[in-house]
DNA sequence: TATTGTTATACTCTATAACTATA
DNA sequence: TATAGTTATAGAGTATAACAATA
């Protein structure tokens, strides 16, 4: 059985979940977590649209948002934003260094921890980004009215708090 | 270097995401998708605990609450119906088959395609998964009142749709 | 030819644990 | 002792590609 090899950099596909027609989805219709999932791939696929050919992911783009309005922030409170472990916003940042969009800075009082600082690419790089995903987010809100989107946002805040 | 062996069944983590004190989320606030992501993460949780110890996972729940109210599905189907491929599908089946809460029947009309059906403890298993999860999104969503409720599943649908 | 299920394999993301250097 | 970063390794989830059986 000979396979052909994958190609190198495959972009996590994640498809839409689409409504199967004429299937009962029982309980699920009226699950606020069913529900915000739906919604949440809708605006993950807006976004992956929007920054096709860049290699961006959701973390990504926050790590380089976060670090741009942050500057000398440390790996490990990188970390604690993004809710995952110490061990994976090193290789979070190794990726960002690794395409000049970052760089690592002794800190002079605590030689244990790094800063990170957008490079120059860095900061052009994420005012691209940062346009695009935010035409593409407004775009998907566009299903709604002002008021609307501003109501969303305030349940979504209540939410989550 | 010698490791602990980790323990077998390694429930997937997933941190909240904390709101760091101090630290400027520029443009993620503005972010539809970004909202979105910390209250879907917020239910999870939720879900998550209510199932504590059941070893499910939203796909499972969600495949057999679709089984249960549509006896006979395909694995292709269900496979749509969670936006995954079929080799996953099958990979999921599998799970529940081992566990006994579903059984692949064969079609006398469709001899390349199984019917999933749930077992009598398929049955049960999901009845009670069904409260517990019901509970636990009801909990959450008591941050709002019934008005809100229904004007944020109504815009979410929105949104997905 | 097309579809369903299957198998084999690869890749991404993230975790834990142990190690190092500093504090 | 405690913390920041690092390294090594493991596992869950999901993808693609090829194959067999059936339509």
């Amino acid at each position: 059985m000979i396979r052909k090899p994958p190609s190198p950099h495959r972009p996590r596909a994640l498809a839409p979940i689409p409504r199967v027609a004429g299937l009962d989805y029982d309980v699920l219709d009226e699950l606020l977590g069913y529900s915000l999932r739906r919604a949440q791939v809708a605006l993950f696929l807006a976004f992956h649209e929007a920054t096709r050919g860049m290699e961006i992911t959701p973390p990504r783009f926050t790590a380089l948002v976060v670090i741009g309005a942050n500057p000398d922030i440390s790996q490990s409170t990188l970390g604690e934003v993004l809710g995952i472990a110490r061990s994976g916003a090193m290789l979070l940042t190794d990726w960002m260094v690794a395409r000049g969009l970052v760089e690592r800075r002794r800190r002079p009082d605590d030689r244990r921890a790094w800063g990170l600082h957008l490079t120059r690419r860095g900061e052009r790089f994420v005012a691209r980004m940062k346009r695009r995903v935010r035409a593409a987010d407004a775009r998907r809100a566009a299903a709604l009215n002002a008021r609307e989107l501003r109501e969303l946002l305030r349940l979504l805040a209540k939410l989550a708090g």
